[in-house]
DNA sequence: CGGAAGCGTAACCCATAAGTTACGGGTTTG
DNA sequence: CAAACCCGTAACTTATGGGTTACGCTTCCG
């Protein structure tokens, strides 16, 4: 419980397009901050807030290596994020007709009372 | 190519807590505009945004039944950015040796023309 | 040690997003 | 057919987010 502000936190850095472009260059290879904004046409303040986000969402790790900040992926906290599409994309359909086998189950229990409950397996699996 | 608008419209869309909610209750079955809106504490309108937004990215279709607007969950859109994600956490370390060995085979070829890119596994792989 | 390099932060501007109330169009119902 | 219902849209306000310039701190280097 309480994934939930993590979650929003992650949705949120991934919402927008630059930030999602440092990540993706971050996955290669660590890199610093310089290095990051020299890629991009935006200011380096505007880059440095972006990798703030990122920082605070956990996504990304920083190192002070002399005068220059190095920040490398971490992709845990993507994890809750990843979970919640999962329970999104999967239980979809199924649910309903577990629910609509169950509740069939129940009816046919009632009807036909010391029936064992065998022969569920294998529905439509289509 | 082009996903890249693809993603960012559902990343957007699934960037906010009432949507996000929105998609967890039409996980389970299908609602009318008014169902949904009475599980939340702001305005109908609101809601009526939100499900636009939602119908936009496609992660929502509707279908009118009489006086009223169902919903219901498409997880479809959701593929792009999750195969980024995945993308995201699988090759992070990885990618950079393939690019290397991609490198280094390009190099080969230029180099001595119309021989075969054998030979190449195995470079300095710390 | 003084200047340049590397970064983050502050202050500010502007665009967008999210909320509200008011309204109008289509559909059911008495 | 008039009233009630369901829902989207318009107009507007306010909060938030992303961009810029200006600035300050720390670290390297001559």
């Amino acid at each position: 419980m309480g994934y939930a502000s993590d979650v929003d936190e992650v949705a949120t850095a991934i919402a927008d397009p630059v930030r999602r472009h440092i990540l993706t260059l971050l996955r290669d290879e660590p890199l610093a901050a310089g290095d990051i904004a020299r890629r991009f046409t935006i200011s380096r303040p505007a880059i440095s807030r972006h990798l703030r986000v990122l920082r605070e969402s956990g996504l990304v790790r920083d190192e002070l290596v002399g005068r220059q900040r190095i920040y490398r992926l971490d992709p845990g906290p993507l994890s809750p994020l990843v979970d919640w599409l999962a329970g999104l994309v999967t239980t979809e359909r199924w649910e309903r007709h577990l629910d609509a086998l169950e509740t069939e189950v129940y009816r046919t229990r009632r009807e036909r009372r010391s029936s064992g409950p065998a022969e569920h397996r294998r529905e439509h699996t289509a």
